[in-house]
DNA sequence: TAAATAAGTTAGTTTTAACTAACTTTTGCA
DNA sequence: TGCAAAAGTTAGTTAAAACTAACTTATTTA
């Protein structure tokens, strides 16, 4: 079911933007991104990932010289900085509850890509209300056991 | 990117989740699904859906008689009834926000198919302890201006 | 510095879930 | 009752995004 995703500008795939957040990752981290650590942060094969790194370069989100490297261009840098502070807020709201990691994690790496700028900018409120009420939220603790 | 959803029990995928909550909102409120009317629902060709029906029977969740119609196994019946539910407790903590009726609706058909149960039970928690802090909404809703 | 290993690329294949076109069955109506 | 329209089915095609196998380029190390 290829449902349409209108959260970001340039509308990205869940795929492109699973991509792009771990790129930035991996710059972030260690300072560039190889193909045979995108690979194994997404457990895809390398040839996979070249193919798509080509791809966003075609799409301008990235330059890549073939065999040697890849930068985000300003789009791709902002495009994937937006998809990580999507998935950090969503993060952020969900260890409110005392879920597992493992499973906000996965969650979280599902849900990111359907959710718009309104249900976000709602969330984030919300999580912020939610920090200034310890009790509300230990009352929440207790009705997940 | 095939992210595995172990949300429900028979794990289904996205798109088989899709087609199962149609069906027996279809059945619900006119008391049959047919494949028409399931296209036209999910906005699909009638060849896709004689299609998946057919993966549907064969995979127990309902039985199919060529030509004529379907009905919901207990075991098809109670998926659905659980991805009805799902879809509904995330509607109704989005409704507490104020966000448009459309995109409520988009981002639940998108997000709900990637909520673990133990995040949607702290969601159900947290959206019945909302509703009893009408200020609290409040603020939220000025926020989000 | 040459061989071995690691990294990256290409070509072709697979899977899922759509699609269209042509056909069959059922239904509604003159 | 029979015929046209609606509904449903089949067969074959397409597109996205994965895969493997074979190949090329770069890096490491003896
Ligand atoms: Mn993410
Ligand atoms: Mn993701
Ligand atoms: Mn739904
Ligand atoms: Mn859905």
């Amino acid at each position: 079911m290829p449902v349409k995703n209108p959260s970001l500008k340039s509308a990205a795939s869940s795929t492109v933007e699973d991509y792009l957040e771990r790129i930035l990752e991996l710059i972030n981290s260690k300072g560039y991104a190889r193909v045979v650590d995108i690979a194994s942060a997404l457990k895809i094969s390398q040839a996979s990932v070249t193919n798509m790194i080509q791809r966003l370069d075609t799409e301008g989100l990235l330059n890549y010289e073939k065999y040697r490297g890849l930068v985000l261009t300003t789009a791709g840098e902002k495009l994937a900085r937006s998809i990580a502070h999507r998935h950090q807020l969503l993060t952020d709201f969900l260890k409110l509850f005392g879920i597992d990691d493992d499973v906000i994690y996965h969650d979280v790496e599902g849900m990111e890509h359907h959710i718009s700028p309104p249900t976000l900018r709602a969330i984030e409120a919300l999580t912020a209300q939610l920090r200034r009420r310890p009790a509300l939220l230990a009352k929440l603790k207790l009705a997940g056991t």
